[in-house]
RNA sequence: GCACUCGUAGCUCAGCUGGAUAGAGCAUCUGAUUGCGGUUCAGAAGGUCACAGGUUCGAAUCCUGUCGAGUGUACCA
């Protein structure tokens, strides 16, 4: 639909008739009702350029643009606002659109090839709560990037490599026979050994001696490693698969399978004398900063600044990405900005690829402190959602009545869905509070809502089974109708806004004005009961269909899923 | 010390890149409705956008400074 981009041609080809030719000509959506559907504010900025007044340029532009059909009223109003009201008959057109499999969506007209790096767990250990926004924010990216036509590369940047590795070895070894049954749980495992490895002055000497041995490629040590990494990577892939997350094998690109093109990373600094060795390291500089982004350390060994180079080459050279998205905590900014300048310099990626972190801040607990368990700990992943399905079954099975069976997969769809919903609808960039209760709400912008929301229109639709629509638009009778309809077609706009901020939250933002809106439209507008006018009924049919798919399509774009019964 | 991020209603958050009287939800108060799913809808109240300057027709948004919070700061990832 592109209604933004249409009228901004429209406004951008007004403003060329009267000779002007200025970049930057955003439309945006009214800020109130009263203002009509989208406005144009640059009428004033323009003023000043063009030594005129504001008033007079609005009105010219609405002298030219008022005789388009598309709108039903252009009006100037106060300095020089340029106020834009769709004509009914142009939105109800359109609405069957938003009917389609694709809710009436565009694909991108240029689409491109996009890797997008999130999850990134550690296999030393379980997965735990600082994975899962990498792991949701990273997917829905993926997801709404894909929906809307690019390539996406998911890859999951896995930590297989370095010192932790040395110390399970060594904890394994030494621990003989009950190793085995111990390393079905991966994190009670890595406690031991790193207590051991911080108690004992010999254990740790081994454990590092081990790191040495695996490096040069011991068979024994390797074959251990690998043990610990399938272990590993079954545990995270039973957390993907909980979570709906399309992550798997394919997309595992491992820090370790780099290691071959490490010393190659270093010589391509190095050549082009972009290093520079400091206090025995190799080292990149940059202006304004003293802490230079070491790529090799004294010993000659490697870092992760390395490895993380070595994959901008393989993604841009090997994979030919055009845009490159790093979904990973914000704390690591300095980082990424130094790896980011490094690689281009060194011409890994060049002008035409986009290198972007998509931070994002830390869970905090209700009181504003890091999320931890009650004793202190981490809080592994698995029991979290294992928690949110738990509280989510005790909630629904209070205000309704379930089979065994119904209950399990309402419980999972919804408690899943909160825990997704609740982190992607805040701003990512933020710290985020985790609070169980709001996140299970019925009331305000949660996944329970949309589900809800979704089901309820279901259950109408369902009941209105045998009404046969012959009504191809709708009528557009009031208001509210007509607003609901306009927020319907602007599905389109949203995702894009989404993906060029590569924000969840503005699809979240949307799902709940809509699911709002729909709420008021329902509560004054009746649809199947008595004396509704056949029209009538058949043409608010036409928008509830129109609703659900815009909610369903939205929620899969953020990996929920919708019930058709609740 | 330096760098980065942030500071909006009692709480949790929006605010579409500089626009009109700063918006939601929760909590609080009031009302409607025997409800096409009451886990509803409507309304009230709640603000010096941390503070002080500046830029301009116009600032929560941009610049400077102050205060406060968080994070990062040479060979871990």
């Amino acid at each position: 639909m592109h209604i933004k981009s249409q009228l901004t041609k429209i406004i951008t080809d007004a403003l060329n008739q009267l000779g002007v030719t200025s970049s930057n000509i955003t439309v945006t959506e009214a800020t109130k009702p009263e203002f009509g559907d989208y406005q144009y504010n640059g009428a004033m900025a323009l003023a000043k350029e063009l030594k005129s007044n504001p008033r007079e340029i609005a009105n010219k532009i609405a002298d030219i643009i008022k005789t388009n059909p598309i709108f039903s009223d252009v009006s100037v109003a106060g300095p020089g606002f340029l106020n834009l009201t769709l004509e009914s008959t142009f939105i109800a057109k359109n609405l069957p659109l938003a009917l389609n499999e694709r809710a009436g969506v565009a694909k991108k007209s240029d689409p491109i090839k996009v890797v997008v790096d999130y999850s990134s767990p550690n296999m030393a250990k379980q997965m735990h709560v600082g994975h899962l926004r990498s792991t949701i924010i990273g997917d829905t990216i993926a997801n709404l990037f894909e929906f809307l036509g690019d390539e996406i590369i998911r890859q999951n940047h896995i930590g297989d490599w370095g010192t932790q590795f040395g110390m399970l070895i060594a904890y394994f070894e030494e621990n003989g026979k009950e190793s085995n049954s111990k390393l079905s749980d991966l994190e009670e495992f890595y406690k031991e050994a790193k207590a051991c490895f911080d108690a004992d002055e010999e254990f740790a000497k081994r454990a590092r001696e081990y790191v040495v041995k695996l490096q040069g490629g011991d068979a024994k040590c390797l074959s251990l490693w690998s043990a610990f990494i399938e272990k590993s990577l079954e545990h995270c892939q039973d957390v993907y698969d909980t979570l709906g997350v399309k992550l798997d094998k394919s997309a595992v690109k491992s820090e370790s399978s780099y290691n071959d093109d490490l010393a190659q990373v270093v010589q391509d600094f190095q050549k082009k004398g972009i290093s520079t060795k400091s206090q025995d390291a190799e080292c990149i500089f940059f202006e304004g900063s003293d802490n230079p982004l070491i790529i090799q350390k004294s010993d000659g060994g490697f870092l992760y600044a390395t490895t993380d180079l070595a994959a901008i080459k393989f993604r841009t050279q090997e994979l030919g990405a055009k845009r490159i998205c790093y979904v990973v905590d914000a704390r690591q900014s300095e980082h990424f900005k130094q790896v980011f300048a490094a690689a281009r310099r060194v011409g890994y990626a060049t002008d035409d690829v986009k290198l972007e972190h998509i931070a994002f801040g830390v869970m905090l607990d209700k009181s504003g402190k890091p999320f931890k368990t009650r004793d202190g700990g981490t809080v592994k992943l698995k029991d979290l959602i294992d928690e949110s399905i738990k509280r989510a079954r005790d909630i629904i099975s209070r205000a309704n009545e379930y089979t065994p069976k119904e209950l399990e997969k309402i419980a999972y769809t919804v408690g899943v869905g909160s825990l997704k919903y609740a982190d992607l609808s805040i701003n990512r960039q933020s710290n985020y509070i985790f609070d169980w209760d709001k996140m299970l709400s019925l009331d305000g912008n949660t996944a329970l809502y949309m589900q809800y929301a979704y089901a309820r229109i279901n259950s109408i639709l369902n009941r209105a089974k045998d009404v046969a629509i012959t009504l191809e638009t709708p009528l557009i009778e009031d208001e509210l109708e007509r607003r609901l309809a306009l927020k319907i077609l602007t599905l389109d706009d949203t995702l894009y806004r989404a993906y060029v901020d590569a924000s969840p939250h503005i699809i979240t933002g949307y799902l709940y004005e809509l699911a709002t809106l729909f709420m008021k439209f329902y509560e004054l507008n009746p649809i199947l009961k008595e004396g509704v006018k056949e029209q009538t009924k058949q043409s608010r049919l036409l928008i509830a269909k129109a609703v659900a798919n815009a909610i369903k399509t939205s929620l899969n774009i953020l990996g929920i899923d919708v019930l058709e019964r609740i």
